[in-house]
DNA sequence: TAAAATAGTGCAAAGGTTTGCGCAAAGGTT
DNA sequence: AACCTTTGCGCAAACCTTTGCACTATTTTA
């Protein structure tokens, strides 16, 4: 490869063999029209020459990238990271690139980042929503392009675009359900905003829950903050500062689950004793902790292997339906919300 | 925009307007040969019709994809999602982007990745090496080859390639004297492979510790593991279980750090009274375990700020020497290392 | 008034790839 | 021997953008 030529091309096989450009072109695709021999010698000397298709070109003429942006809330927790392994795994396995973007939880971003990423040819978009997002405005114009586009997690328009979410109401009940089993009664949810789904469905989960333990609702104990780690502390200080406390509380995601069991014990209460606590986060950050916390886990691996097939399942069939996959979760039990004593089944 | 065209060119403005691409081209570029009046027709159409130029016909002509490579040991801890954010940032403010891949640890993805990212023309990589890479080869053709190549972390060839790295040996100093001043004298190590720049300064920095503090080296108290949490467990059992165990131990990174912080409480060690622990990680992680952990953090934000300010001075400067840039750590003291009634100061 | 300069456009090539069509030479059929 | 079919390959267009050059009017200069 001489210097400053860091790639070679058709053209580059071509002069060098003394045939034409399709010629090449048709030689390396295997097409019956070229001889044997002439391809079986521009084949060696593709390989020799170690040429690879430039993308560029192919993205021009094809009007395909082999590019999906991916927009997540943020990059630096377990969850997205996690998510975002299980797409580029089924994206690497289909030939595909990803093109990472964070909303960092605000909208402004958010929009952006479609502008950005659809700049760039991106040929759909995979996202979660950001905290801040209840205007899909942004989103309706992907719609109205017949541009693809999968939600996870958090979702909207579940009508018109295909989504991957957990059983959010199932697992809330499982938590409202555990922590009654183990002998609490006054059970504390610290919600998120009501726009997004996970906290709608999660608060639908935790009163349902309620209802099946034969327990009343008590709406000083339906917490809410916006998901920041500063909120959620507030948020919990009011639990615990309120004249009947909650002797049980689940955090609607890690972030809040963490703060709270920060605020906890900076009040010197005992986890469990005192309060119970479980979240909604991953096998790591719950056995790192101490108390290790019970939580429910997100299969984050294979939410974003599913959201993966469901975009290529839009790609290769525009004209299939919408789906919604619904993924379980699970409640693993750990000494965050068990007295000790208590039996757990 | 038509159905099923989602993005318009020049050659569509050129035909709405009635002029040759040509001058659709020079008047967004704002060519002073073009009319005043056609220039602002031209602006105001693409502005309306949301003309956004096709940066793969742009890459094509310029030679220039604006991308990136980043190759990560690993996509899920903080330290690395980190420092992408912070690469991020500059890449933004330069208008490139950044195409990601994983190398899990080992060589043989990262190899891949090298072939991958090359293949889709991205202007250059920026790398963090796989735990297993000691062969440079891959790295080798892209330095003759003229291809922008930057390393942060984990680094090699440090003579052609810029790098980033923080100051591993005055971080292992700090550490190993932060322990002797709060009473600790059989302090141990978990290092990682040798050929690991980083395992091999921290070492050092561990030895030259003892030494400036007057203590001996026990070779028995420098374990050594493959950064796995598995393998950093079976360290610290190692250690435990010496006839005249540690007081102290500090780990390699945060997985070894947590791993070893399990296996202590695991065999019903008190952390610090029996065993003092300190690792490398950051803020957050620190003080969500208990007890809170003394660690050095890594400036990682800067971190990748720094690599990717490096990597733009290369494809700005071709010509210009390779640079290392050392970023100091801090060391923030927690409860970890610390026993009570002890002065810190 | 004729020649020269200038302003405002368009043509075409380049970058790399695929592919319908055309063309020549070779082989096969009556 | 005259025709038809293969075989094997090249030409050129298309995808989108920039840019050197050429071209046509109009305006300026001598």
């Amino acid at each position: 490869m001489e210097k400053g030529k860091r790639h070679i091309s058709l053209k580059d096989l071509a002069l060098e063999i003394g045939v034409s450009i399709s010629t090449v072109s048709r030689a390396l695709n295997n097409h019956p029209d070229i001889s044997p021999e002439v391809t079986k010698k521009i084949q060696k000397l593709a390989a020799e020459m170690n040429y690879t298709p430039n993308p560029l070109a192919m993205g021009l003429l094809k009007q395909a990238t082999r590019m999906i942006g991916v927009i997540v809330p943020d990059l630096v927790t377990h969850f997205y990271s996690s998510i975002i392994s299980g797409i580029e795994q089924i994206a690497e396995e289909k030939g595909y690139y990803i093109l990472i973007a964070s909303s960092n939880e605000t909208l402004q971003k958010e929009i952006k980042a479609v502008e950005n990423l659809l700049k760039t040819r991106v040929e759909g978009l995979i996202v979660c929503l950001s905290q801040e997002t209840r205007n899909y405005a942004h989103f309706d114009r992907l719609i109205k392009n017949e541009i693809p586009l999968v939600f996870f997690d958090r979702v909207c328009r579940t009508d018109e675009v295909s989504s991957v979410v957990v059983d959010n109401m199932d697992a809330a009940q499982k938590i409202t359900r555990h922590f009654h089993k183990n002998g609490f009664r006054r059970i504390a949810y610290i919600a998120g905003p009501d726009h997004l789904n996970i906290s709608r469905e999660r608060t639908l989960g935790y009163l349902s829950g309620l209802k099946s333990c034969g327990l009343e609702f008590h709406p000083e104990l339906l917490e809410k903050c916006n998901l920041s780690a500063k909120d959620a502390i507030k948020a919990t200080a009011r639990l615990l500062g309120l004249p009947a406390p909650p002797d049980a509380i689940f955090g609607i995601n890690d972030t809040v689950a963490f703060a709270a069991m920060k605020e906890i014990k900076r009040q010197g209460l005992q986890i469990p004793e005192d309060m119970a606590l479980v979240g909604f986060t991953d096998e790591f950050h719950s056995t790192v902790v101490d108390p290790a916390l019970t939580s429910i886990t997100h299969p984050t691996f294979e939410m974003g292997q599913e959201t993966a097939r469901l975009f290529f399942r839009r790609i290769e069939n525009p004209d299939a339906k919408p789906v919604q996959v619904i993924l379980k979760t699970k409640l693993v039990i750990r000494k965050s919300s068990v007295k000790q004593g208590t039996s757990t089944i």
